[in-house]
DNA sequence: TTAAGTGCAAATATTTTGCTGTCAC
DNA sequence: GTGACAGCAAAATATTTGCACTTAA
């Protein structure tokens, strides 16, 4: 299990004035429903939330700033094995890599830290001759109160 | 990189009437398409292709016949880091599983095969209690060519 | 001031579904 | 014969874009 992180709030809007870009009010909304969730978010589930805050937030905007946040490095984008339909979910960058599990019949999400993992991109980027900037692994599976 | 698979041809098909399930012309043109790929397709490429044999293959029979194959377990599903577009692309369960990676300058895929990747998914499963029916390991960053 | 960001509406892309007729076994 | 599969059309889902107005720096 990835270590709680300790999470300075608005540490990343800090970041993004850091790089030099504009700090507005819906981006700030959508910046802090992505810092406090507790879960991984979909494009519809940061809306919701972000609205909640300022109701003005457009869809377009949500998605705008998912763009941004993912060219800047902030944050993942993940599948989940597509346990929910076929759209994607979002996380902050903290801490280790870590790998997701989705349960196939729970629908559990559950994560895994192993330094194999780190052992393994960095086998990849010098035998491939490849620089990882983006890593993603997935597996879906039974979790342990599921497997038969 | 993978070693290539001698493959018998029909052996899909075969796979199919083995576990009972009906075989069809437009299954048959499907299947054809996705073994004879000699690189990743998505669900249009396959229809183009399909419908390259079989005039009257319809999108939604790609899509059902896809579904098909994920669930067993005969087809495997990748984003390839999305470097074109939200969809997703298949590849024939074959071999050893590898991991794609994506160069975000030329969008070349390449695929690397290690035994540290096979030791990772045997350490989640007894660490996690989790049994692993599919993984996908994909990594999105610059290839020796495009590296600066 | 002005380049960047926004909401809104519409377009695009991707995948799924209901239905009715057909076909494999 | 019958349940599984097909094409077709339409719906559902997910994401992107053009445009005119607004705003942060």
């Amino acid at each position: 299990m990835p270590l709680p992180q300790t999470e300075i709030p608005g540490r990343l809007q800090k970041q993004l004035a850091d790089r030099g870009i504009r700090m507005t009010g819906p981006r700030r909304a959508i910046l802090r429903v992505i810092e406090t969730a507790n879960k991984h978010l979909d494009a519809s589930q940061i809306l919701r939330k972000a609205r909640a805050v300022d109701r003005s937030v457009d869809r377009s905007t949500v998605y705008r700033t998912i763009g941004l946040l993912k060219r800047q490095g902030l944050i993942d984008e993940l599948d989940l094995m597509h346990i929910n339909g076929e759209g994607h979910y979002y996380e902050r960058k903290l801490g280790p890599d870590h790998i997701h599990m989705a349960c196939l019949r729970c629908g559990k999400i559950s994560e895994f830290v192993s330094k194999t993992f780190d052992s393994l991109k960095q086998q990849l980027e010098r035998d491939c001759r490849f620089h990882i900037v983006v890593s993603r692994l997935e597996v879906g599976g039974y979790c342990s109160a599921c497997r038969h």
